[in-house]
DNA sequence: TATGAATGAGACTTCATTCAT
DNA sequence: TATGAATGAAGTCTCATTCAT
């Protein structure tokens, strides 16, 4: 099974591959259409039935195209997951990559759960793949998790902490928080099927959403700048 | 597909089976120890590959004993999730049944979060299967959670819209705080493959989760309560 | 596969078993009972499945008795099977022992068809078994086929090509008369689905048979005795 | 488990297909060269050891196919065996089609016999499946049983019952004869283990087919016409 | 680039049979 | 005599993958 290759994480930021054996982009036109035509529709079933139980079948359909040739574009099941893990760590790691120490607290968290919320709203497949790979203990995805991204949240938690001394949010853990912020700003994507039931309605729409982000940052806000209001 | 009976939700209470085609249970003594087996075995097995992923075969290993003898004891690997799924959902309701409106909300939600999170550490897998379920849309849970789960919710909803009328928590939406609740606690299951990462270490013991339980604990009770400090 | 033991055929009529392996007869009451009611409801089960079709559970269900106890009185699938077909045999070949060749052969075949008539109403599942081993080739018949009801044949066509010689008879081949009244009479019985579908009515009642009896002696016994009447 | 569609039996005419599920026709060549290879074995297959104890492996085999592209073309064994079954039903009416009330019945119901027994012998197997499916209550079959052949049959009988009418034949039941006739004419398959048991040769050769034809139609033609000598 | 055809591995499930009581 | 519990063998069917065009 194909992992994650940790020993050049940072290739991140150059939209090299990270994830061994995920194949490498040529620059076709018509190659990279239907390159992302198939991880959309991957990320869609990957979401809905998980790595066992989505099917190529199912994967060509929703991409309209046959399964032959959409492993003409990634050789195997595993390198499409692979590729399509990869994508979604992108989105996942982009907000957390700026937080400006120089800035408030306030400002910087608050943006940054806004964009988690933002991405639960748009890309709840992603989420939900994500959610998928770490439920089932993150097979693939730990060696990365292990080292680029404990380094990323590293330097993060050493900007919480620097506020923290500086009296600007509360004494509390900054791996902590992150994980609360996660967890929270997740929940609305991996675990609507829940919600939607308890609430009768669906989250399609804007407004639930900024619902949820008042709530949840006021909340969080609260508890994290040891403060009532999020805004004084 | 089997589905849960949503007509007879209230079941619940007398240990009654709610998901259709679910074993009934007779009496014998060794059937008993092989259902309890199997249902350890299914929800390890479950939680690590998700419904798809996971195979009889590993399940009768597991369990020690024969894929067919497994299927003596519950005559579908459908109906073996079911019941697995079933008896998670009793672990999943139990803290919630009794928030007590004459108590104090600090007292009543702590004790919910430190039994949410105790669970967690308990019983990880359960937590998982649960989220793998949810994730894909709760094909198979969706009536109870449309029915009993939601009812349920109503009613704590309402024990802290209360609490709130008479100024005791912040005003926050009780539904929101539901939701943070779960998604918080659950993650320190579910995500459990991430936060190892993050922190090189393992969930396994009792430390971290009185590290994470008093984190959680002040950061939610700040903001619930609108008030510094979850004790005062 | 047990077949049938054709060295010993003629012990047809002391009663003993010619299939091989079939369980020979104890005498506890109990067990008589017993071996009759498993006999009675596999005839029924093997007539509407087949061989393969037809499973042990089945049989159990319908002689109301555990499957592990229908296998303590007839060792196997197989040995049950070829019990059946053995006293099928004998009802087969009972009214084929006493073509009186001094008697007319109007009264002797008539009431040979007769005979082979009632059979069919009253056994229909013993002659679709019976039809089932036959159309597939006879895989455990064949031995006594080919021996004991082969010479039998034997004797009684001679007896018609007596009939024959007396000029009692028009000058048809014995056999192809032997097996249109086989292949007609059997067919009430084996193909009583296709009937009662044409005929739109249910095969059950005796005025029905009474009627085919009509037409088929009319008709087999003008042919058979190149005259217009069977009565004159 | 698909049944005949006796909604539109009527489409026999134009070759579409009758019982549910039956794959479309397609026109690729290899296809149709191969879904000829597979009915063509499945026949034989499914003659020998009946629906149950047909096995996948052994249509495969006697297709020189693997079992999955067997399933490639027919998408389940029951698909298959209903196609098969489909097919048999085309050879079977083929010549009940067209009795000339103008002709004589004679010339009609000898050529009838003729071609039944042709059928016989050219399509045992087909003849044998048919019986199966038959002796078992027609579990697939019987829908266009009921209506379909029916209907057919019904006119059928009413030309016989014209000929009656009209004194150029015995007055004898249609249905019986018409009974009495397939039940002759397809014994010769569907029985051949017992017959050829009895006659101690093999039913290959056109030659026995003649005898019995000869046999077959001067007693049904006989005992139809009421007169010694079906050529008079 | 695209796809119809083909297959080996493996999944779930059934069932005759055995074991133990 | 009777039956709950257990299992190996085998059957149907799915699916990732390959082949050939």
């Amino acid at each position: 099974m194909p992992k994650i290759d940790a020993s050049n994480a940072a290739a991140l930021t150059t939209g090299e591959t990270r994830i061994k054996g995920a194949h490498k982009r040529t620059h076709s036109r018509i190659q990279d259409i239907n390159r992302q035509k198939i991880l959309d529709a991957a990320t869609k079933v990957f979401a809905d039935y998980g790595y066992h139980g989505a099917t190529l079948d199912q994967v060509g359909d929703a991409a309209n195209m046959s399964k032959p040739n959409l492993l003409y574009y990634y050789s195997s099941k595993e390198e499409l997951y692979a590729t399509v893990l990869e994508r979604i760590l992108d989105i996942w790691l982009l907000p957390l990559k700026d937080l400006d120490v120089t800035k408030s607290p306030e400002h910087e968290i608050g943006a940054y759960i806004d964009e988690k919320l933002e991405h639960s709203r748009l890309y709840p497949e992603a989420s939900r793949v994500w959610s998928n790979e770490m439920t089932a203990g993150a097979p693939k995805i730990k060696p990365i998790l292990e080292t680029y991204l404990k380094d990323l949240c590293k330097k993060r938690a050493r900007t919480i902490r620097t506020w923290a001394r500086e009296g600007k949010v509360a004494d509390i853990s900054p791996y902590h928080l992150l994980f609360m912020i996660w967890a929270v700003t997740q929940h609305y994507a991996d675990f609507a099927a829940q919600i939607e039931s308890m609430l009768g309605k669906s989250l399609d729409d804007k407004r639930f959403f900024n619902e949820a982000k008042k709530n949840v940052k006021n909340i969080l806000m609260h508890g994290f700048l040891g403060r009532t209001d999020g805004k004084s």
